[in-house]
RNA sequence: GGGCGAUUAGCUCAGUCGGUUAGAGCGCCACGCUCACAUCGUGGAGGUCACUGGUUCGAGUCCAGUAUCGCCCA
């Protein structure tokens, strides 16, 4: 085995053989328990990202503990044809060409994208294999095949024949680039710094203004009325009065509306209604006509004049500002910061825009979503997600889905000449109503997120009632970003009980969201975001794979970089050497076998391991149930590196240099073979190709069988031992005790100490003198002597307390008393600081009335053991005083 | 404007039921290549637990308020 780890070669053998033995692959099984994770299906546009590192990491932490659990676990894979994204992407390399999508006319350039999906499309999944995923890719998804197309397909008649789908004329979401509607939640807001001009709109036949203020100017081109609130004193003898609207000279009224706050500006909005949501609203209720001043692209039209025609939304907002202060119409502008929304996936200030969309009403579908949490049908990870989940399901909006893509579902709505529209699952041949053959069908595809929504049961086979469907569905965790909890996550509940009848999913694990160390989000488009298979190259995938597990705490965003991936790489290192050193003192043939009669031969550091191991057993198992991944990961970090290596390593390795025939050496093989073994189980969710790779050098002999499907460790209670643990830390607190005297005292590594003990105690006293070996070791000592009258040396010594007993390291020669004093003196003052804590406690009636009996008689205890230790210290310090004087004396 | 979260060592974070003498990793300092590992070992330094009040015998932990930062929604 080489010295140093080396995860390239590992890594690549031990997936290939994974799939090779078909070990992610599952099917309906009766004998066996169900566990299911659908995948967040990645763009197919995608590449591994470090979000995706820590979701799928989790994910596959999961899955490889239920399976090592013996479920039947199905981790579905599969890709998403991610609408815009991957139209824009594709429509970017035929700009490069010089041509444009409608150059090449719709069906010529969705089979290029077809093509662009076939070479590219499967680049996410490589990476996600090359971190070590065990998705069962014989069932990989996308959500354009065939099945999933008919899923979408079906619910969508469903959902119109239940009138939940509607189309309708309002103001939507407009990208002006990608020249598309959008959903709500595929609008990002951001705070932008603007401006707000007031300007003077002239009443007619009077020589009076309304003073109007708006951080779009351009747009009141297209206004039709004005605004006020109704109980506004200022404006109440204006209102049914009409204006001259300026530049346009079209003549308006000014109304009163109670959404005007009388606060904003000059309390006299303008209204333009094809170009605001708001205003929309408000000439809804007083019947202003709507005009639309511009086009899909966010250039004016005709309609805004002949001065503004074909100009762009902000070159005519230049144009118009100055023709109003040429006309002195402008009173002032204002800085303002305000919110904007822009395009989701290119970053386009987008335009309100009237047009007409399909929509789904959710407000039925809503009410599903809330109660399953409500009545823990439905249980979030962290908690508090599900105070934002609920808000937005209480004031849900209509879901726009329609998209004026060509890259994605067609809508399955057919229009009949003679007027009948209708949605079928077939296409149709002719019109159900009047027979005619003449059939257009709706020219939009589908928000991707109408398919995505119900991915998990049209992955399994929906709308047909498969085996997999009956066996694995509903799933049981969900493992996903924060970001997309409304796009996606309270979207696929609704799915979940409108078609299927139950929630989807058991559990919901948000992710932490991964940040840069100067805590900007990682994003392609801000080029922080590393190429993880580049970590991977560099660190391996287990590496990777536990640093973001380790450091992602639950409910809280993770700051990311390179170089914290040496943790993971590191600790691989130490995994890696630790079992190198096992392997050279493994049991010999015959010994390897564990048998019950072994623990008659088992010692203290045995017996301490096997606790400590259980323990660990218990606790990691616990925290995976809460999916704490962090407190799981540390858990078995501390244990294996800080108790296994650092202590039971080092405790028994006089045992293994010893000959097999020697007492002790055998269950010291036996047992620090088990250990690893162990180790390798609980860590092999976290990182599965070392684990896989050291389980078959310590199996040798065996058949050869995966650790993947080798059973979960369970807590043995018996085993844990919380007397041997204490005894344990004394000795621990004993060695740390003389190592520190040691380093302070500049005693050489090489130069062995003697140590004396006295000690009233019995029972520390033969604790000390039946472990006398793990001291001498451990701590460099020559002789050991330990009992009840141990007398004080004469000569130079350095003195510790440790549970009441005196620790004596005489030191002739090599004392520096003044360095000496110094460290007695930190200490005793350490120790003073806390008896007066203690004291003070004790001191207080109330808590002695007051506190619980325990608690009081655990603080005597505390202080008595802590004025001990302290007396003791300065008696030795004293001595110290008393033998450095009369050195000085002598000197003189 | 509403909601959520955070504030603990130089940095990143743990800290469960209020009983703590506040922990870890990284970084720092000292010593050491001791026959698994220098990607390591041993020891050490480093803290007014953001602030102000309150509840309590007892508060990093519970409550109220303030400040700063981040996110989401409008």
């Amino acid at each position: 085995m080489e010295k140093v780890y080396n995860p390239g070669i590992i890594e690549a053998k031990w997936y290939k053989w994974w799939e090779e033995n078909g070990l992610f692959h599952s099917r309906p099984n009766s004998e066996g328990r169900p566990y299911t994770i659908v995948i967040p299906p990645p763009n197919v546009t995608g590449m591994l990202t470090i979000g995706h590192v820590l979701n799928n990491t989790l994910q596959d932490i999961l899955i490889r503990w239920k399976r090592m659990e013996d479920y039947e676990t199905l981790w579905m894979p599969g890709t998403d044809h991610a609408g815009i994204a991957t139209q824009n992407v594709v429509e970017q390399t035929l700009a490069k060409e010089g041509k444009t999508r409608h150059q090449l006319g719709r069906e010529k350039f969705v089979e290029k994208i077809w093509q662009w999906k076939q070479k590219y499309g499967g680049i996410i999944i490589q990476q996600l294999k090359m971190l070590g995923c065990s998705c069962d890719w014989e069932r990989e998804r996308f959500t354009m095949d065939e099945v999933l197309s008919r899923a979408v397909r079906e619910a969508f008649v469903q959902l119109y024949e239940k009138g939940l789908i509607y189309r309708g004329k309002y103001i939507v979401n407009w990208c002006p680039r990608c020249q598309t509607a959008l959903s709500d939640e595929e609008s990002v807001h951001q705070e932008e710094k603007g401006s707000l001009w007031h300007i003077k709109y002239p009443l007619k036949d009077e020589d009076k203004y309304v003073t109007v203020a708006t951080t779009r100017p351009e747009t009141m081109l297209g206004d039709t009325a004005v605004a006020v609130n109704p109980n506004d004193e200022r404006y109440l003898a204006l209102v049914g009065k009409i204006l001259i609207l300026p530049l346009v000279d079209r003549e308006i009224p000014i109304v009163a509306d109670e959404f005007v706050d009388p606060e904003f500006g000059t309390g006299a909005v303008k209204v333009t209604p094809a170009h605001d949501p708001d205003d929309f609203e408000i000439a809804g209720r007083h019947k202003l006509p709507q005009i639309m001043v511009m086009n899909k692209d966010a250039t004016m039209n005709e309609l805004a004049g002949s001065e503004y025609e074909g100009m762009d939304r902000y070159q005519c907002r230049e144009k118009l500002l100055g023709d109003l202060r040429t006309q002195e119409l402008l009173v002032k502008t204002e800085d303002y910061t305000y919110s904007v929304s822009h395009c989701e996936r290119c970053g386009t200030v987008l335009e309100p825009y009237l047009s007409d969309q399909w929509f789904v009403k959710t407000k039925p579908l809503a009410a599903w979503a809330i109660e399953a949490v409500q009545t823990g049908q439905l249980r979030f990870f962290p908690g508090h997600w599900v105070k934002t989940y609920l808000h937005w399901l209480e004031n849900i909006k209509d879901w726009c889905i329609s998209r004026q893509l060509w890259w994605g579902h067609r809508i399955p709505i057919w229009y009949c000449q003679c007027g009948h529209q209708f949605a079928v699952r077939e296409d149709p041949q002719e019109c159900p109503r009047c027979g005619g053959k003449n059939l257009a069908q709706d020219e939009d595809v589908l928000d991707t997120w109408f398919s995505s929504w119900l991915w998990p049961f049209s992955t399994m086979g929906w709308p047909q009632n498969t085996p997999e469907l009956r066996y694995f569905y509903p799933t049981n965790a969900l493992v996903t970003a924060p970001d997309i909890i409304f796009l996606w996550a309270a979207r696929m509940v609704m799915a979940g009980y409108e078609f299927m009848g139950e929630c989807p999913f058991r559990d919901v694990y948000f992710t932490s969201l991964v940040r840069d160390l100067q805590g900007s989000k990682m994003s392609k488009s801000l080029g922080n975001s590393p190429d993880p298979t580049q970590v991977m190259k560099q660190f391996g995938a287990d590496a990777l794979r536990f640093t973001m597990t380790m450091l992602s705490p639950q409910g809280q965003d993770v700051y990311y970089s390179n170089e914290k991936v040496e943790l993971g790489r590191n600790f691989c290192n130490k995994i890696w050497n630790a079992a190198r050193f096992v392997f050279s003192n493994l049991p010999e043939k015959g010994e390897g076998k564990e048998t019950k009669a072994e623990s008659g031969e088992l010692e203290l550091a045995d017996r301490w391991i096997l606790s400590r191991l259980n323990q660990a057993v218990r606790s990691l198992s616990n925290s995976l149930r809460e999916y704490r991944f962090n407190e799981a990961a540390h858990c078995i970090y501390d244990f294996f590196w800080h108790e296994y290596c650092d202590w039971y390593l080092e405790l028994i390795k006089p045992r293994l240099y010893q000959s097999s025939a020697e007492k002790g050496s055998k269950s010291a093989r036996q047992l620090t073979a088990k250990v690893l073994r162990v180790s390798m189980q609980l860590l092999h969710p976290f990182m599965p190709f070392i684990t896989e790779e050291i389980w078959h050098r310590l199996n040798a002999e065996e058949n050869g069988t995966s650790i993947m499907v080798s059973p979960w460790p369970q807590c043995d209670q018996q085993a844990i031992n919380e007397s041997v643990e204490r005894d344990m830390s004394v000795l621990q607190e004993f060695i740390v005790a003389i190592r520190n005297i040691r380093a302070e005292m500049n005693i050489p590594p090489d130069r062995k100490a003697d140590v004396m003990v006295r000690s009233s105690g019995k029972e520390s006293l033969r604790l000390i003198q039946d472990n006398e070996g793990y001291i001498t070791n451990l701590a460099k000592v020559q002789n050991l002597c330990a009992g009840p009258e141990v007398n004080k040396p004469h000569q130079h010594c350095a003195t510790a307390v440790v549970k009441g007993m005196e620790v004596f390291v005489p030191l002739a020669g090599l004392i520096d008393s003044d360095r000496e004093r110094e460290r007695l003196g930190r200490e005793v003052e350490r120790l003073s600081e806390q008896l007066e804590c203690f004291s003070g406690r004790l001191e207080d009636g109330n808590f002695l009335k007051k506190a619980p009996a325990e608690v009081v008689k655990k603080e005597r205890q505390k202080h008595s053991d802590c004025r001990k230790n302290l007396e003791k210290l300065l008696v030795n310090l004293r001595t110290l005083d008393r033998v450095q004087g009369s050195r000085g004396a002598e000197k003189k």
